[in-house]
DNA sequence: ATCACTATTGACAAAAATCCAATAGTATGA
DNA sequence: TCATACTATTGGATTTTTGTCAATAGTGAT
């Protein structure tokens, strides 16, 4: 984790890191669960494609615990398969202010886009 | 070009594609002009970073022509080394269209995370 | 034991983005 | 006219990000 700036840019984020990261920062905000439940509460909130491969979710959470912003510990209790419980640590609270900020740009930009779109297509409602 | 559904969802792309097309095409569609003074243009409204390096914008219109999107012609009037001059076609502009629609998912994708935000810090004023 | 179900992980391929150097024409000015 | 600077475009190598799918593993039911 040697760039440690969260507001800041870093390098190389895609579409999915964009969203997906304070997405699912977000919601374990609101309470600590592990993948499973975690990526139905995605898809119940639209905040991912039905179809997104759960491996994908999985991979940003490892990512996100190794890099400090989550921390997991495993629940055996209850039957069933021992499940990796993740909660959101400080650093992940941070994390997610400077995801805003950058989301917030990126809502700047998309406006400017559809401004541009409703100059030259005056016709649409919308 | 033989994907040739432009509402359609294709899968991966990332947040570069999906701004920056629609951002040159709209761009190209206002009056047909060269990468050169487009990447000024995509500048000046704030629809690219300052530092985006100009190779990509042309790997864009490149890709873009050879899907149909635009054409281009050499101009080589006016002094100076000669310019490629792209304009956008019937299937540019319907193409447009189906970014909009997009990119109008994208922002409900966002406003859902904003929410979940403000839900959360709701001291904040935004 | 076998099967189905829940949950997580790993590995590899494909796609997209970055970085930077190469080319090329034109104008300038020494 | 030679070098140099400027405008414009292209190419390729490398890294990052995403998609896909199989593998593992525990539990409960039949």
């Amino acid at each position: 984790m040697e760039d440690a700036g969260w507001g800041r840019r870093r390098r190389g984020w895609g579409q999915l890191a964009l969203f997906l990261r304070p997405a699912i920062l977000l919601l374990l905000r609101q309470d600590p669960s592990h993948g499973y439940t975690l990526i139905e509460d995605l898809r119940r909130e639209g905040l991912i494609d039905e179809d997104l491969d759960p491996a994908v979710v999985y991979r940003y959470m490892r990512e996100m615990e190794e890099e400090g912003l989550l921390a997991s510990e495993w629940d055996t209790s209850g039957g069933g398969v021992p499940r990796r419980v993740y909660r959101l640590t400080p650093a992940g609270e941070e994390f997610v202010r400077g995801c805003i900020v950058n989301l917030r740009r990126t809502r700047r930009r998309l406006g400017r886009i559809f401004r541009l779109y409703r100059q030259q297509f005056p016709e649409e409602g919308r």
